[in-house]
DNA sequence: AATGGTCTAATGGTAGTACCAATTATATTC
DNA sequence: GAATATAATTGGTACTACCATTAGACCATT
């Protein structure tokens, strides 16, 4: 009998949040819904209000709820926002040590993958809001707004996530898009006038279904800059 | 001038909270350091000790913290524990945000891509490990331990991850592992004898560096399991 | 010498109260 | 009737006190 596992504990905040989770997972809480005022909530479970907020506080990091102030506020029941949880792996990646050239090699591998099933499944609407997407950058090229477009550059490849129409795979692409800028705003040179058009060769063999040579021109170009940001990332490296 | 953003006021908390995440990122605080104690933090950041609780409790929602009672107690910075991030994913499911599915089909699409990395970038040692693993793996299931060879066989695919060197693609990959697990614990009828030499050839493969061929093998096993549990989620779908 | 008990200090966890700040609804005034 | 002051609601913050757990030191028993 070495089966002796620690024992845990479960410190009342997480009672108070698990009765919350436990709603949500039995339907009995939906999007919308409100919960009560933290003051009652208090009452209701008979702990003190420091420990209500606490359990709040983690639904809210979950990205279950969302609080607002005021006489109509309180804490609702959200419809299920995953940039909360995009923070949380950028925030992981930051402590595991992570380079320029594994976000971009991630990207790469990806995205890659992503093309094929957005290729499969996107549907009209994903394709036109990614065709409207290169519009804009085109116009904002000729306003040398470079700052705007390095913002919608990043756009294109969530829209592209979501035409996979798989939250898992937006979320995946969100988080290193965000690492991407966070890490690396100066760098916005990746575009010249090419990639526009790369991005409209690639449109059309999208439209046609073309898994295949779609991901191969994603493939070409992301190549291209993950190579430029593996050098100059490590200058000292022959 | 339209561009006015919403003031967002920023919560004490979130100062908090985010002063220790930069001290992160900036690599000032590692993996084993202790923040001060809670009173001392508040006394420096001239808050309310509850101020500095709650933003601890983001950060170890966050994953980022880990917090200890007692005498040598405090917040430490772990090592990047994805548990976290999984249970808000598998929150997220719970409202509907998710399917399992689409859990399934991100891993099939990743882990293809990590196989093709680490057939190129995997070392000796790497592969040693995945063959240990598919060793005990074996023994347990002789002793039919199925709960222990569960874990194993999600070992397995970390392990794959971390042959190809690059952390992120281990953290996405211990996301999804975890984010299974816990969803999905009974249905521990992947593994019948087949899995092991399945492996046993996809390591073969993999040492001998034939991406493509090992992707195959691996894509192969994770398409049936993909397959079977997205019907198993759809009961009503005819 | 080894084991177990007791005390003490450190530190997170909880409780309770009071007050601030934002927001909405309502009453008041012009 | 519209603008404006007022009140009520609710999350955000502060402060204080105390509880519970842990590590270490020291002591007692065997």
């Amino acid at each position: 009998m070495d089966d002796f596992t620690p024992v845990r504990t479960e410190r009342t905040f997480e009672i108070i949040a698990n009765k919350v989770r436990e709603q949500i997972r039995d339907g009995k809480l939906r999007t919308g819904d409100k919960l009560p005022p933290e003051r009652e909530l208090a009452q209701q479970f008979g702990t003190s209000r420091n420990a209500v907020r606490e359990a709040l506080r983690s639904l809210e990091h979950a990205g279950l709820i969302s609080l607002h102030k005021g006489a109509h506020g309180g804490a609702f029941i959200t419809d299920g926002d995953p940039s909360a949880v995009a923070q949380s792996m950028e925030d992981l990646m930051y402590l595991g040590g992570i380079e320029l050239a594994d976000v971009t090699e991630s990207r790469l591998s990806i995205e890659t993958a992503i093309v094929e099933i957005a290729a499969a499944k996107g549907t009209t609407a994903d394709f036109d809001r990614l065709d409207q997407n290169i519009d804009q950058v085109e116009e904002l090229t000729q306003a040398r707004d470079m700052d705007a477009k390095a913002d919608l550059n990043m756009e294109f490849h969530v829209l592209l996530a979501e035409a996979t129409g798989n939250p898992v795979l937006v979320l995946m692409m969100r988080t290193l898009m965000d690492l991407l800028r966070s890490v690396h705003r100066p760098i916005t040179a990746e575009d010249t006038v090419d990639i526009i058009k790369s991005r409209r060769r690639f449109m059309d063999l999208l439209r046609n279904r073309e898994a295949a040579p779609a991901a191969a021109e994603m493939k070409d170009h992301l190549s291209r800059l993950h190579d430029l940001f593996s050098r100059s990332e490590m200058p000292n490296s022959g």
